[in-house]
RNA sequence: GGGCACUUAGCUCAGUUGGUAGAGCGUUGCGUUUACAUCGCAAAUGUCGGGGGUUCGAAUCCCUCAGUGCCCACCA
């Protein structure tokens, strides 16, 4: 052989060097200006901070899956990649090396700050871009958007504006969710509720006059400091008469009144409730009804201020201590109980989440919501699986504003300005402002020092991948003409809220389109015991470790094959050997594959070498010349294309994937090929097996072409090494996938082949059951129900006994069973294989036994079935027949059997 | 508290419109036949979570109970 095939597929001598290839031909360039059906996938935006976890891995992959094969259909194919700028982390990151230089942001200034951002992004910002590489992801890299590059920037405050001016961006002062690591605002989606065991504490609020107090129950004796009442039921008998009446709050000296409202749950605690408007959301609303000062008693790091006396400048936690036991000096605590409650947690920085009185920025999200809630449940977009249509409908229904401003430097700056009188609006400059405002040239204005929510840019991520600016003035261009609506949306469903449905808002609000029109929520990857692979769980092996180990294709392959559409993935994840062995399996089939295609070449090379003519190989076997086999595999080929389609129409993956691996493995590899063997053996004609092995590499040539977009490297180096005058620029990723041809689909063949398979199967399992090793050629004598069967099986002898290791001495109809020999009966069929007298006949007895008890019960439930009149009258026709006949076969089997085993017995 | 999903062989999961169950891994036995030991051949293992209902017939449809996971809300 000339090429290099070795024994065993080494990934890593392919892969790299293909997807090199592939780039410096720029295959998978895309031109907006072509006539074919566009076909478009926008690619989740992954953050500058990360690195490649598994969740890109599938998510990926099954993107590129889809977009190769939609190439391969005759779409122009279009996936937007880019690269999200995640506002907290990457802030986050650069703090935390300025902290190293004992620097914080104030002290360079914020200008000096985004340097210090981009330069970090330059450096590192795209190395998670460079790891999807390995992957194998065909998309055009030219297209690569940031979220903070112009454009994007550019759209984000012409939206902003033109909500600002609609009305529908507002600012308010409310209690939102405050990060103290992060020193900014939060909105609601991004805390997380984790049930925490703390104490409820129930304290003694003095009455103001009198030696009596009220017993108040909280959690959080440390926010005390900004009660401004205490709060009862109206209805409770209890209180009654004590509303209007003024209490002291515990160590403060502070009197505030007993108020009534339907709040105060008299089945809770005491029945009293303290009110901290500024520290908590209920309170706030309780504040805001009886018109209640908002004192705020703490500082933007969870610090307790200056209105806290003594404890001013103590962090929460510790202030509660020492705030618990200066009250327990002054016996002013009632009791202590136990009491598990669910607390706030950021979702990134991982500190409980303070709620917090502020100026902040909101989106009025109703408006929003109503359109893009419908165009869900009209089906315009669909949702695979469909059951996250009702959470999204939940969510939409019952929608609250997004909070969008964020205390960072680095993201978009929010675009409003204010004049020293107070006067604010939003516009996209200075001199924009002052004209809005109608102020006077050279008046000064302030812009706001905040930025917006990173997710403010990511929801414009369908209009600004494509160019759109937002500012009225280009509201389409080619791109969007061509590419949105985008086909589908692959994404964790962790992001529904985040992402996908603010998406469908922004798209149906400003370009009235909507975004995609299909979404595939991908699985979750876990560990074996279930929990979600993370870095942070330390139980997520490094993608790049276990590329390397097993190769892409395998990874992809793998993890296609273990998801299904709607159910997260359970891996067996060996995080200190760096492992997941379960890839195995991926890495297997790359080997299968990758020696099929040796044996066809090697064998096409042992004829080429045989041959005298040098002629080519051009030239396969014409439709007469097709073997029952070589017509089987084309029909089960065929059924393989059309069982594809319908797999991928529907977003099972995974069923692609099995299709495949049943096909290829079981059908081509252990029998096609096998039964190849006896064809090319038994002829000795050099010109049938040059074309009966151009027939096989013709139609493997094909099969690679099925399996590319799952395994993209390994099928483009056979494909190339199948014929050496496929050039480097010639890529199998280009070319046209197969469409299955229905007239070739023949049930009849596919059943008889099943027939040979069976018959082959139950000589092997005769031989295996009384260890004949594989060297002695056993006799077998077939004796068939009817003389078709006779006909077929004569035709296929020489399968038979090359497969089966063993000569078929006879076969008719109504042959009596030997002596001295094992039976096994196939749908009739019985199958005598002669032994050489002296094997132990006990095991075979027990066998023969066995398989009466089974056929016994089995006729017993088949002739109840039949002798329920129910069922004869209601079963439909061909059912009611079908259970008779096989009734009719089991009972002649058993006769068989029965008979079988007496001869033994003598 | 509300919602969604799941419960099938030791493990991970298939099971299309209801007709008494399949695959891969693992286990056991045999095997080195010139594509592949990252392989081949064969074998064993299941009252399809419990109970009830609809039906001639339920893993499949309905109800109920139990368990697991997730999402939303979040009473001090």
């Amino acid at each position: 052989m000339t090429r290099e095939f070795s024994k065993a597929y080494d990934p890593n001598k392919v892969e790299s060097r293909w997807y090199e290839t592939w780039q410096k031909n720029k295959i998978y360039k895309v031109s907006e200006k072509s006539d074919k059906k566009p076909y478009s996938i926008l690619m989740p935006p992954p953050n500058i901070t990360g690195i490649l976890h598994f969740g890109h891995i599938l998510n990926n992959t099954i993107q590129d899956l889809y977009i190769r094969w939609k190439r391969m259909t005759g779409f122009n194919v279009c996936w937007f990649p880019g690269i999200d700028h995640a506002g907290i982390a990457t802030q986050t990151r650069i703090e935390q090396e300025l902290k190293k230089e004992n620097l914080t942001r104030y002290d360079i200034g914020r200008e000096q700050f985004m340097e210090r951002v981009w330069q970090w992004k330059e450096l590192y910002g795209g190395i998670i871009l460079k790891q999807m590489r390995l992957l194998g992801v065909s998309c055009d890299w030219d297209r690569t958007l940031f979220t903070m590059d112009e454009t994007a920037c550019n759209a984000v405050r012409e939206v902003f504006i033109r909500l600002f001016d609609e009305g529908l961006i507002y600012k308010g002062k409310r209690i939102i969710n405050w990060s103290p690591l992060s020193q900014t605002a939060l909105s609601d989606e991004e805390v997380e509720f984790r049930e925490v065991k703390e104490h409820l504490y129930t304290l003694k609020y003095y009455f103001e006059n009198g030696t009596d107090y009220l017993k108040v129950a909280t959690v959080r004796p440390e926010t005390i400091f900004g009660d401004v009442a205490v709060a009862v039921n109206p209805n409770d008998e209890r209180f009654k008469k004590l509303i209007g009446q003024k209490v002291i709050v515990p160590l403060a000296d502070k009197i505030i009144p007993v108020i009534a409202d339907d709040y105060a749950d008299p089945t809770f605690g005491t029945g009293c409730v303290k009110i901290t408007p500024a520290h908590d959301p209920n309170d706030f609303e309780v504040g805001k009804r009886h018109n209640l000062e908002m004192p705020n008693s703490m500082n933007p790091d969870a610090t307790l201020n200056e209105l806290s006396g003594e404890f001013n400048g103590l962090d929460r936690f510790k202030a509660r201590k020492m705030i618990l036991q200066k009250l327990e000096e002054n016996e002013l605590i009632e009791k202590i109980d136990d009491y598990t409650h669910n607390v706030g947690f950021s979702q990134r920085g991982g500190e409980p989440v303070e709620p917090y009185l502020s100026d902040q920025w909101f989106v009025d999200m109703k408006p929003l919501a109503e359109e893009a809630l419908k165009v869900v449940l009209e089906e315009k977009i669909k949702f695979y699986p469909n059951h996250w249509v009702k959470t999204y409908q939940h969510w939409m229904t019952n929608i609250r504003d997004w909070c969008i401003s964020r205390q960072l430097w680095w993201g978009h700056r929010i675009p409003v300005y204010y004049s020293p009188d107070g006067q604010f609006t939003a516009a996209d400059s200075e001199d924009s402002a002052r004209k809005k405002l109608n102020l006077p040239e050279g008046t000064p204005l302030k812009q706001d020092e905040d930025v917006v929510d990173t997710w403010f840019s990511s929801w414009l991520w369908p209009l600004t991948t494509m160019h759109w600016l937002g500012d009225g003035k280009s509201e389409t261009n080619p791109v969007l003409e061509k590419f949105l609506p985008t086909d589908l949306m692959v994404t964790a469903p962790d992001i529904i809220f985040f992402w996908v449905a603010r998406m469908i808002m922004a798209t149906t609000k400003f370009k009235g389109q909507i975004p995609f029109k299909d979404v595939y929520f991908t699985s979750l990857i876990r560990d074996g015991s279930g929990r979600k692979l993370s870095k942070s769980l330390g139980n997520s092996p490094d993608p790049i470790e276990i590329i390397n180990k097993y190769g892409s294709d395998a990874v992809r392959f793998t993890t296609i094959y273990l998801s299904p559409l709607g159910q997260d993935v359970k891996m067996d994840v060996d995080v200190k050997a760096q492992d997941i062995p379960s890839m195995e399996i991926g890495r297997n089939f790359a080997n299968k594959i990758w020696n099929a295609g040796r044996f066809l070449l090697m064998n096409k090379d042992n004829i080429f070498h045989d041959d005298t003519t040098e002629s080519n190989f051009k030239q396969t076997l014409t439709q007469s010349e097709l073997s029952f086999t070589d017509k089987w595999i084309l029909s089960k080929y065929n059924t393989t294309i059309r069982n594809i389609g319908n797999s991928l129409d529907n977003y099972k993956v995974n069923d692609y994937s099995k299709i495949l691996f049943d096909f290829i493995w079981r059908d081509f590899c252990d029998w096609y090929v096998e039964v190849m063997k006896v064809q090319i053996n038994n002829s000795a004609n050099i010109e049938y097996k040059k074309k009966l092995i151009s027939f096989a590499i013709d139609l493997y040539d094909k099969i690679l072409i099925l399996q590319h977009p799952i395994m993209p490297f390994i099928t483009e180096e056979i494909w190339h090494l199948l014929d050496e005058d496929r050039t480097e620029s010639q890529s199998i990723s280009l070319l046209n996938y197969p469409v299955s041809d229905e007239n070739i689909i023949n049930i009849t063949i596919e059943e008889n082949f099943a027939l040979l398979q069976s018959i082959v199967e139950e000589i092997r399992a005769l031989r295996a059951g009384v260890n004949i090793p594989p060297k002695i050629a056993v006799e077998i004598i077939i004796s068939c129900k009817d003389s078709i069967t006779v006909e077929f099986i004569k035709s296929q002898t020489e399968m038979i006994q090359t497969l089966g290791k063993c000569s078929l001495k006879e076969c008719d109809i109504n042959l009596s069973k030997p002596n001295n020999s094992l039976s096994s009966i196939y749908r009739e069929n019985e199958i005598f294989m002669i032994l050489d007298s002296s094997i132990d006949l006990d095991k075979e007895r027990l066998r023969l036994n066995k398989e009466i008890e089974r056929l016994e019960r089995n006729i017993g439930g088949s002739e109840k079935k039949i002798s329920n009149p129910g069922f004869v009258a209601k079963a439909g026709d061909d059912i009611v027949n079908y259970e008779k006949e096989k009734l009719q076969s089991m009972k002649e089997s058993l006769l068989k059997v029965k008979s079988n085993l007496e001869s033994l017995v003598k």
